[in-house]
DNA sequence: GCATGGGTAAAATGATCGTTTTACATTGAG
DNA sequence: CTCAATGTAAAACGATCATTTTACCCATGC
Protein backbone atom coordinates (compact mmCIF):
# COMPACT_ATOMS: atom_id res chain seq x y z
CA UNK A 1 0.00 0.00 0.00
CA UNK A 2 0.90 3.39 -0.70
CA UNK A 3 2.74 4.99 2.13
CA UNK A 4 0.64 8.37 2.16
CA UNK A 5 -2.58 6.11 1.91
CA UNK A 6 -1.33 3.94 4.41
CA UNK A 7 -0.33 7.46 6.92
CA UNK A 8 -3.61 8.79 6.42
CA UNK A 9 -6.46 5.95 7.27
CA UNK A 10 -4.08 5.06 10.16
CA UNK A 11 -4.32 8.73 10.94
CA UNK A 12 -8.36 8.52 10.34
CA UNK A 13 -8.79 5.75 12.49
CA UNK A 14 -6.45 6.86 15.48
CA UNK A 15 -8.32 10.73 15.51
CA UNK A 16 -11.66 9.01 14.94
CA UNK A 17 -11.10 5.89 18.05
CA UNK A 18 -8.87 8.78 20.68
CA UNK A 19 -9.21 12.28 19.54
CA UNK A 20 -7.18 14.75 17.51
CA UNK A 21 -5.56 16.35 20.27
CA UNK A 22 -5.02 13.32 22.33
CA UNK A 23 -3.41 11.36 19.34
CA UNK A 24 0.15 12.17 19.59
CA UNK A 25 2.72 12.22 16.00
CA UNK A 26 4.55 9.37 18.06
CA UNK A 27 2.19 6.95 17.92
CA UNK A 28 0.64 8.13 14.66
CA UNK A 29 4.30 7.33 13.29
CA UNK A 30 4.56 4.26 14.83
CA UNK A 31 1.41 2.95 14.07
CA UNK A 32 1.77 3.69 10.53
CA UNK A 33 5.23 2.23 10.73
CA UNK A 34 6.72 5.52 9.14
CA UNK A 35 9.50 7.67 10.38
CA UNK A 36 8.28 11.37 11.99
CA UNK A 37 10.75 12.85 9.06
CA UNK A 38 8.75 11.52 6.28
CA UNK A 39 5.56 12.27 7.73
CA UNK A 40 6.23 15.84 7.96
CA UNK A 41 7.46 15.20 4.02
CA UNK A 42 3.82 14.02 3.20
CA UNK A 43 1.48 16.60 5.28
CA UNK A 44 3.86 18.98 6.77
CA UNK A 45 2.23 19.52 10.18
CA UNK A 46 -0.61 17.96 12.08
CA UNK A 47 -3.07 20.32 11.61
CA UNK A 48 -2.02 19.68 7.72
CA UNK A 49 -2.71 15.64 8.53
CA UNK A 50 -5.98 16.56 9.83
CA UNK A 51 -6.76 18.18 6.90
CA UNK A 52 -5.48 15.53 4.45
CA UNK A 53 -7.43 13.24 6.58
CA UNK A 54 -10.79 14.90 6.36
CA UNK A 55 -10.51 15.17 2.69
CA UNK A 56 -9.85 11.89 1.90
CA UNK A 57 -13.06 10.86 4.12
CA UNK A 58 -14.88 13.40 2.81
CA UNK A 59 -14.56 11.84 -0.59
CA UNK A 60 -15.16 8.24 0.73
CA UNK A 61 -18.06 9.62 2.20
CA UNK A 62 -19.87 11.11 -0.39
CA UNK A 63 -19.09 8.23 -2.92
CA UNK A 64 -21.02 6.15 0.37
CA UNK A 65 -23.75 8.49 -0.29
CA UNK A 66 -24.48 8.73 -3.77
CA UNK A 67 -27.67 7.47 -3.98
CA UNK A 68 -31.05 8.86 -5.60
CA UNK A 69 -34.11 8.02 -2.17
CA UNK A 70 -34.13 8.78 0.80
CA UNK A 71 -34.38 5.04 2.22
CA UNK A 72 -30.85 4.38 0.18
CA UNK A 73 -29.08 7.60 1.82
CA UNK A 74 -30.41 5.96 5.52
CA UNK A 75 -28.81 2.57 4.44
CA UNK A 76 -25.92 3.90 3.31
CA UNK A 77 -25.31 6.14 6.71
CA UNK A 78 -25.96 2.65 8.11
CA UNK A 79 -23.43 0.72 6.33
CA UNK A 80 -21.29 3.92 7.49
CA UNK A 81 -21.36 3.74 10.99
CA UNK A 82 -21.69 -0.37 10.68
CA UNK A 83 -17.82 0.05 8.97
CA UNK A 84 -16.83 3.07 11.16
CA UNK A 85 -18.54 3.21 14.93
CA UNK A 86 -20.53 6.41 15.77
CA UNK A 87 -18.59 9.01 17.41
CA UNK A 88 -20.06 11.57 16.43
CA UNK A 89 -19.09 13.60 12.48
CA UNK A 90 -15.45 13.36 12.66
CA UNK A 91 -15.49 17.11 10.83
CA UNK A 92 -17.82 18.66 13.38
CA UNK A 93 -15.39 17.15 15.85
CA UNK A 94 -11.92 18.40 14.29
CA UNK A 95 -13.59 21.97 13.91
CA UNK A 96 -14.38 21.86 17.95
CA UNK A 97 -11.22 20.41 19.33
CA UNK A 98 -8.96 23.08 17.44
CA UNK A 99 -11.75 25.94 18.35
CA UNK A 100 -12.48 26.40 14.77
CA UNK A 101 -9.39 28.70 14.49
CA UNK A 102 -7.55 26.63 12.05
CA UNK A 103 -8.46 27.51 8.29
CA UNK A 104 -8.11 24.63 6.48
CA UNK A 105 -9.58 22.71 8.78
CA UNK A 106 -12.75 24.83 9.46
CA UNK A 107 -12.72 25.13 5.35
CA UNK A 108 -12.92 21.20 5.13
CA UNK A 109 -15.59 20.95 7.88
CA UNK A 110 -17.67 23.62 5.62
CA UNK A 111 -17.34 21.67 2.32
CA UNK A 112 -18.12 18.50 4.14
CA UNK A 113 -21.47 20.21 5.18
CA UNK A 114 -22.37 21.80 1.62
CA UNK A 115 -22.12 18.58 -0.07
CA UNK A 116 -24.17 16.72 2.19
CA UNK A 117 -27.04 19.14 2.14
CA UNK A 118 -26.41 20.06 -2.13
CA UNK A 119 -26.63 15.72 -1.99
CA UNK A 120 -29.97 15.81 0.12
CA UNK A 121 -31.38 18.63 -2.29
CA UNK A 122 -31.00 16.01 -4.65
CA UNK A 123 -32.57 13.38 -3.61
CA UNK A 124 -35.92 15.64 -2.45
CA UNK A 125 -35.95 16.14 -6.67
CA UNK A 126 -35.83 12.43 -6.97
CA UNK A 127 -37.94 11.72 -4.43
CA UNK A 128 -40.67 14.21 -5.03
CA UNK A 129 -40.12 15.81 -8.55
CA UNK A 130 -39.13 19.12 -7.66
CA UNK A 131 -36.97 21.37 -5.07
CA UNK A 132 -38.68 21.49 -1.61
CA UNK A 133 -35.76 23.47 0.69
CA UNK A 134 -37.83 23.07 3.92
CA UNK A 135 -38.26 19.38 3.25
CA UNK A 136 -34.23 19.55 2.70
CA UNK A 137 -33.56 21.06 5.67
CA UNK A 138 -35.52 18.66 7.63
CA UNK A 139 -34.12 15.59 6.17
CA UNK A 140 -30.63 16.93 6.87
CA UNK A 141 -31.42 17.78 10.31
CA UNK A 142 -32.83 13.87 10.55
CA UNK A 143 -29.60 13.03 9.39
CA UNK A 144 -27.03 14.63 11.50
CA UNK A 145 -29.41 13.47 14.22
CA UNK A 146 -28.83 10.29 13.87
CA UNK A 147 -25.19 10.72 12.93
CA UNK A 148 -24.83 11.74 16.48
CA UNK A 149 -27.28 10.02 18.28
CA UNK A 150 -25.94 6.86 16.81
CA UNK A 151 -23.45 7.27 19.39
CA UNK A 152 -25.11 6.71 22.45
CA UNK A 153 -28.62 4.74 20.58
CA UNK A 154 -26.59 2.95 18.26
CA UNK A 155 -28.54 1.97 14.66
CA UNK A 156 -31.57 2.37 16.16
CA UNK A 157 -31.14 5.80 15.47
CA UNK A 158 -30.89 5.39 11.92
CA UNK A 159 -33.79 3.28 11.84
CA UNK A 160 -36.01 6.35 13.41
CA UNK A 161 -34.22 8.63 11.25
CA UNK A 162 -34.99 6.77 8.09
CA UNK A 163 -39.09 6.58 9.55
CA UNK A 164 -39.27 10.17 10.10
CA UNK A 165 -37.95 10.66 6.80
CA UNK A 166 -40.23 9.04 4.62
CA UNK A 167 -43.26 10.32 6.56
CA UNK A 168 -41.96 13.96 6.12
CA UNK A 169 -41.26 12.41 2.10
CA UNK A 170 -45.00 11.62 2.25
CA UNK A 171 -46.79 14.39 3.49
CA UNK A 172 -44.78 16.68 0.85
CA UNK A 173 -45.91 14.33 -1.97
CA UNK A 174 -49.25 15.10 -1.17
CA UNK B 1 -18.80 34.52 43.77
CA UNK B 2 -18.10 31.18 45.19
CA UNK B 3 -14.64 29.99 44.08
CA UNK B 4 -16.13 26.75 42.75
CA UNK B 5 -18.72 28.43 41.16
CA UNK B 6 -16.14 30.40 39.11
CA UNK B 7 -13.87 27.62 38.55
CA UNK B 8 -16.30 25.82 36.71
CA UNK B 9 -18.02 28.19 34.99
CA UNK B 10 -14.83 29.35 33.48
CA UNK B 11 -13.64 26.07 32.85
CA UNK B 12 -17.17 25.07 30.69
CA UNK B 13 -16.34 28.73 28.93
CA UNK B 14 -12.87 27.60 27.88
CA UNK B 15 -13.63 23.67 27.03
CA UNK B 16 -16.31 24.82 24.69
CA UNK B 17 -14.16 27.77 23.28
CA UNK B 18 -11.02 25.89 22.58
CA UNK B 19 -11.39 21.83 23.12
CA UNK B 20 -10.97 20.03 26.34
CA UNK B 21 -7.45 18.53 25.72
CA UNK B 22 -6.17 21.89 23.89
CA UNK B 23 -7.31 23.78 27.39
CA UNK B 24 -4.27 23.30 29.85
CA UNK B 25 -4.73 24.00 33.63
CA UNK B 26 -2.60 26.84 33.55
CA UNK B 27 -4.66 28.53 31.42
CA UNK B 28 -7.60 27.72 33.87
CA UNK B 29 -6.33 28.94 36.25
CA UNK B 30 -5.06 31.66 35.21
CA UNK B 31 -8.35 32.36 33.93
CA UNK B 32 -9.90 31.84 36.88
CA UNK B 33 -7.86 33.74 39.19
CA UNK B 34 -7.12 30.66 41.27
CA UNK B 35 -4.20 28.90 42.23
CA UNK B 36 -3.77 25.27 40.57
CA UNK B 37 -3.04 24.02 44.50
CA UNK B 38 -6.68 25.00 44.74
CA UNK B 39 -8.26 23.84 41.74
CA UNK B 40 -6.66 20.19 42.90
CA UNK B 41 -8.22 20.36 45.93
CA UNK B 42 -11.76 21.02 44.41
CA UNK B 43 -11.78 18.56 41.47
CA UNK B 44 -9.20 16.26 42.27
CA UNK B 45 -8.09 16.08 38.54
CA UNK B 46 -8.60 17.38 34.78
CA UNK B 47 -11.17 14.65 34.50
CA UNK B 48 -12.87 15.54 37.61
CA UNK B 49 -12.88 19.23 36.28
CA UNK B 50 -14.03 17.63 33.16
CA UNK B 51 -16.70 15.94 34.60
CA UNK B 52 -17.94 18.81 36.87
CA UNK B 53 -18.73 20.90 34.00
CA UNK B 54 -20.55 18.53 32.92
CA UNK B 55 -22.11 18.14 35.57
CA UNK B 56 -23.23 21.43 35.93
CA UNK B 57 -23.76 22.38 32.56
CA UNK B 58 -26.90 19.55 32.72
CA UNK B 59 -28.58 21.00 35.52
CA UNK B 60 -28.52 24.22 33.54
CA UNK B 61 -29.76 22.67 30.40
CA UNK B 62 -32.45 20.58 32.01
CA UNK B 63 -33.86 23.69 34.28
CA UNK B 64 -34.01 25.62 30.63
CA UNK B 65 -35.63 22.55 28.87
CA UNK B 66 -38.41 22.11 31.23
CA UNK B 67 -40.95 22.59 29.16
CA UNK B 68 -44.26 20.95 27.97
CA UNK B 69 -44.64 21.91 24.13
CA UNK B 70 -42.08 21.00 21.02
CA UNK B 71 -42.26 24.99 20.43
CA UNK B 72 -41.25 25.57 23.92
CA UNK B 73 -38.66 23.15 23.39
CA UNK B 74 -37.26 24.67 20.38
CA UNK B 75 -37.72 28.26 21.89
CA UNK B 76 -35.25 27.16 24.79
CA UNK B 77 -32.73 25.35 22.64
CA UNK B 78 -32.97 28.55 20.20
CA UNK B 79 -32.29 30.76 24.05
CA UNK B 80 -29.39 28.35 24.85
CA UNK B 81 -27.55 28.26 21.73
CA UNK B 82 -27.98 32.01 21.84
CA UNK B 83 -26.33 32.71 25.01
CA UNK B 84 -23.86 29.67 24.54
CA UNK B 85 -23.14 29.15 21.00
CA UNK B 86 -23.31 26.13 18.88
CA UNK B 87 -20.60 24.44 18.90
CA UNK B 88 -21.84 21.00 19.03
CA UNK B 89 -23.00 18.73 22.06
CA UNK B 90 -20.74 19.63 24.95
CA UNK B 91 -21.25 16.21 26.15
CA UNK B 92 -20.84 14.06 23.02
CA UNK B 93 -17.31 16.16 22.91
CA UNK B 94 -16.18 15.05 25.86
CA UNK B 95 -17.02 11.76 25.13
CA UNK B 96 -15.23 11.97 22.00
CA UNK B 97 -11.89 13.67 22.99
CA UNK B 98 -11.46 10.80 25.92
CA UNK B 99 -12.53 8.44 23.65
CA UNK B 100 -15.05 6.88 25.89
CA UNK B 101 -12.38 5.65 28.43
CA UNK B 102 -12.80 7.80 31.02
CA UNK B 103 -16.00 6.53 33.11
CA UNK B 104 -17.11 9.51 34.66
CA UNK B 105 -17.16 11.52 31.20
CA UNK B 106 -18.89 8.47 29.57
CA UNK B 107 -21.62 8.45 32.27
CA UNK B 108 -21.96 11.96 32.03
CA UNK B 109 -23.14 11.87 28.87
CA UNK B 110 -24.98 8.66 29.33
CA UNK B 111 -26.95 10.13 32.14
CA UNK B 112 -27.55 13.75 29.70
CA UNK B 113 -28.43 11.83 26.44
CA UNK B 114 -31.17 10.05 28.83
CA UNK B 115 -32.48 12.75 30.64
CA UNK B 116 -33.35 14.43 27.25
CA UNK B 117 -34.93 11.40 26.11
CA UNK B 118 -37.35 11.43 28.70
CA UNK B 119 -37.84 14.69 28.73
CA UNK B 120 -39.06 14.39 25.21
CA UNK B 121 -40.88 11.73 26.21
CA UNK B 122 -43.24 13.90 28.69
CA UNK B 123 -43.40 16.47 26.13
CA UNK B 124 -44.92 14.10 23.65
CA UNK B 125 -47.40 13.00 25.95
CA UNK B 126 -48.35 16.83 26.99
CA UNK B 127 -48.86 17.25 22.99
CA UNK B 128 -50.93 14.26 22.33
CA UNK B 129 -52.06 12.48 25.29
CA UNK B 130 -50.17 9.61 25.37
CA UNK B 131 -46.96 8.15 24.79
CA UNK B 132 -45.50 7.49 21.09
CA UNK B 133 -42.23 6.47 21.30
CA UNK B 134 -41.66 6.92 17.09
CA UNK B 135 -42.27 10.33 17.61
CA UNK B 136 -40.10 10.59 20.78
CA UNK B 137 -37.62 9.38 18.72
CA UNK B 138 -38.02 11.40 15.64
CA UNK B 139 -37.81 14.70 18.05
CA UNK B 140 -34.82 13.49 19.77
CA UNK B 141 -33.14 13.39 16.24
CA UNK B 142 -34.64 16.41 15.37
CA UNK B 143 -33.22 17.82 18.02
CA UNK B 144 -29.72 16.40 18.18
CA UNK B 145 -29.67 17.41 14.41
CA UNK B 146 -30.71 20.97 15.29
CA UNK B 147 -27.83 21.03 17.93
CA UNK B 148 -25.10 20.11 15.66
CA UNK B 149 -26.14 22.01 12.57
CA UNK B 150 -26.36 24.98 14.10
CA UNK B 151 -23.21 24.89 14.44
CA UNK B 152 -22.39 25.66 11.17
CA UNK B 153 -26.09 26.66 9.77
CA UNK B 154 -26.75 28.64 12.63
CA UNK B 155 -30.32 29.38 14.26
CA UNK B 156 -31.88 28.44 10.57
CA UNK B 157 -31.27 25.08 12.39
CA UNK B 158 -33.22 24.97 14.98
CA UNK B 159 -36.35 27.10 13.33
CA UNK B 160 -36.13 24.25 10.65
CA UNK B 161 -36.26 21.42 13.26
CA UNK B 162 -39.11 23.36 14.76
CA UNK B 163 -41.11 23.10 11.51
CA UNK B 164 -40.86 19.86 11.02
CA UNK B 165 -41.06 18.63 14.79
CA UNK B 166 -44.34 20.01 14.33
CA UNK B 167 -45.37 19.01 11.04
CA UNK B 168 -44.76 15.01 12.73
CA UNK B 169 -46.80 16.05 15.92
CA UNK B 170 -50.03 17.11 13.35
CA UNK B 171 -49.78 13.88 11.56
CA UNK B 172 -49.44 11.71 14.92
CA UNK B 173 -52.44 13.66 16.06
CA UNK B 174 -54.74 12.78 13.08
C1' DG C 1 -3.44 34.00 71.27
C1' DC C 2 -2.96 30.56 68.69
C1' DA C 3 -4.17 26.62 65.97
C1' DT C 4 -6.53 25.37 61.83
C1' DG C 5 -8.56 25.58 57.25
C1' DG C 6 -8.48 27.66 52.98
C1' DG C 7 -6.31 30.30 50.17
C1' DT C 8 -1.83 32.21 47.51
C1' DA C 9 2.64 32.09 44.61
C1' DA C 10 6.12 29.65 42.47
C1' DA C 11 9.05 26.00 41.60
C1' DA C 12 9.77 21.24 40.56
C1' DT C 13 8.20 16.78 38.78
C1' DG C 14 8.79 13.60 34.82
C1' DA C 15 6.30 12.91 30.74
C1' DT C 16 4.87 14.14 26.38
C1' DC C 17 3.95 17.62 22.92
C1' DG C 18 4.91 18.99 17.70
C1' DT C 19 8.75 19.69 14.99
C1' DT C 20 13.55 19.75 13.20
C1' DT C 21 17.98 17.91 12.63
C1' DT C 22 21.78 14.81 11.88
C1' DA C 23 23.51 10.84 9.85
C1' DC C 24 22.81 6.93 7.08
C1' DA C 25 20.52 3.26 3.81
C1' DT C 26 18.22 1.96 -0.39
C1' DT C 27 16.90 2.38 -5.07
C1' DG C 28 15.80 3.75 -9.89
C1' DA C 29 17.24 6.65 -13.89
C1' DG C 30 20.50 8.99 -16.77
C1' DC D 1 28.74 4.85 -12.03
C1' DT D 2 26.62 8.11 -9.84
C1' DC D 3 23.26 11.48 -8.60
C1' DA D 4 18.90 12.51 -6.74
C1' DA D 5 14.97 11.04 -4.47
C1' DT D 6 12.91 8.76 -0.77
C1' DG D 7 13.05 6.35 2.94
C1' DT D 8 14.92 5.02 7.93
C1' DA D 9 16.51 5.57 13.00
C1' DA D 10 17.43 8.39 16.69
C1' DA D 11 18.46 12.35 19.04
C1' DA D 12 17.59 17.02 20.12
C1' DC D 13 14.56 21.12 20.25
C1' DG D 14 12.08 24.20 23.44
C1' DA D 15 7.48 24.24 24.92
C1' DT D 16 3.84 22.59 27.37
C1' DC D 17 1.41 18.88 29.70
C1' DA D 18 -1.05 17.38 34.37
C1' DT D 19 0.17 17.08 38.89
C1' DT D 20 2.70 17.67 43.38
C1' DT D 21 5.43 20.11 46.53
C1' DT D 22 7.32 23.79 49.35
C1' DA D 23 6.70 27.83 51.74
C1' DC D 24 3.87 31.40 53.10
C1' DC D 25 -0.44 34.43 54.18
C1' DC D 26 -4.66 35.45 56.61
C1' DA D 27 -8.94 34.89 58.59
C1' DT D 28 -12.21 32.67 61.99
C1' DG D 29 -13.33 30.47 66.28
C1' DC D 30 -12.18 28.30 70.49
Amino acid sequence: MDIRTRLISTAERLFDRYGFTATGMDRLTQAAGISSRTLYKHVGSKNGLMAAVLGERDRRFHRLMTVDSVDALFASLETWIDQEGARGCLFLRAWGETGGDVPEIAEAMARHKQRLQERIDEIVVAEIGRRDDELAEALLLLFEGATHAAAYSGSAAIAGARRAARRLITDARA
